[in-house]
DNA sequence: GGAAGACTTGACCAAACGGTCAAGATGATA
DNA sequence: TATCATCTTGACCGTTTGGTCAAGTCTTCC
């Protein structure tokens, strides 16, 4: 309810030991945040998952409010990092192919952090509501743009560019976001990889041919 | 922790006030689980969004796991019922466009299920890890085996079925599960009549093109 | 090496929550 | 209308949990 929701610490002056400290209280509050939500968390866990004391972790962050924004706001830039390098200027299909890489990338190492974004979604994302009403909406709007443009220039067939978008992130965060489903009926994850291979394979082609372009040449070889 | 999980309530004798009653509680459990979370959620508030006393709830459910449990197996079967009439002697575009148009409409209309089922797969899926293992896993079984078959009479590309479902399965849910931030960035909802249609012509289009298919003319008219 | 701060912890507290219980209100039945 | 089972509730209890505090330990820097 406090509502303020800062999109990186700049707190700078932190000695050596509060670095380390609450960089391990995050990574910790993360990882257990995002399987069991906020309430289903209780601080003893996460401070026990940092191998320290309850108290000690409150001497790090007030309060488990104000360390369930600070992993909030960890994982943010992060998250919404690889959209913006979507650029106009290149052709389309090698850009979405990189862009739907990355994302695939992002649900196959970081699900903790995808888990943690959907849930903070699913309870009607009381605390970075105005982050994406300003921040991701003025990103959205942008890359949007690119993609009119992609359209008017004749490059890619007439899609409504934020439903496009909209796909793309509910394919590749769903195979962190529903892992547990995915195992069950595949038995496998994002973690083996021709399984991966084959996912996005996949959501390549669902999108380019949509957008009525050839799948790349092989080699997404961007890191 | 329990472990068992019925597919649905087959207790008959229940007198009109129970039934009336019961309905009601799952109504209410749905909607607040579905957007607090389990452990997000107290019993009061349950009991006073369905108009009772919190001991009167718990005449009606022994405890809150098995209430969560009631209102799970109380999706479960609407849930899955759209992909179960996935027919194979049928003309894949239209069979996919019903089944898609199913799909979205259920997350129009029933977004506190999809928030709920999501909410659960999220965590881990503890409570309905089994019914994924067995029920889903032999229905997904046998509908990967349809769309197999479409790809060897050669009516569709040759496309990975089970991927092919996840996709489905994460775009329409996602109009659900993630309306905050569709809301947050576009201003609209799958209430908005417009939204909602370009948003089903858009996944229509992916996941048809994708498999080298036409739109079919417009009327999908399956109630 | 010692003083001043930074760091760490166990003991403790108040509030919230899931669940019980006994007692009263209401409905069905004859 | 009398009887009995069903339904409903407020009072209550034990546990869990977020957060405080005072007292100790370790760093750092002169």
């Amino acid at each position: 309810m406090t509502g303020t929701m800062t999109k990186a610490k700049p707190a700078k002056g932190l000695s050596r030991i509060q670095e380390k400290n609450r960089a391990r209280i995050i990574q910790a509050a993360l990882s257990v945040f995002s399987r069991q939500g906020y309430s289903g968390t209780t601080i003893e866990a996460i401070a026990q998952s940092a191998g320290m004391s309850k108290s000690n972790l409150l001497y790090y962050f007030r309060s488990k409010e104000d360390l369930y924004e600070a992993a909030l706001a960890h994982i943010l830039d992060v998250w919404l990092a690889p959209l913006r390098g979507l650029d106009a200027r290149n052709d389309p299909a090698v850009e979405l192919s990189q862009y739907i890489h990355q994302k695939m990338k992002m649900s196959a190492e970081l699900p903790a952090e995808s888990r943690l974004f959907a849930n903070e979604i699913l309870q009607g994302a009381p605390r970075i509501k105005t982050v994406l009403e300003t921040d991701l909406k003025r990103l959205v709007d942008d890359k949007t743009g690119v993609i009119r443009q992609w359209i008017e220039e004749g490059k890619i067939a007439p899609v409504d560019p934020v439903q496009l978008i909209f796909s793309i992130w509910a394919i590749t965060q769903h195979y962190a976001d529903f892992e547990p489903q995915i195992l069950a009926v595949t038995g496998k994850t994002l973690g083996d990889r021709e399984f991966r291979e084959e996912a996005e394979a996949t959501v390549l082609r669902l999108v380019l041919s949509g957008l009525g372009l050839a799948v790349p040449t092989a080699g997404t070889s961007v890191a």
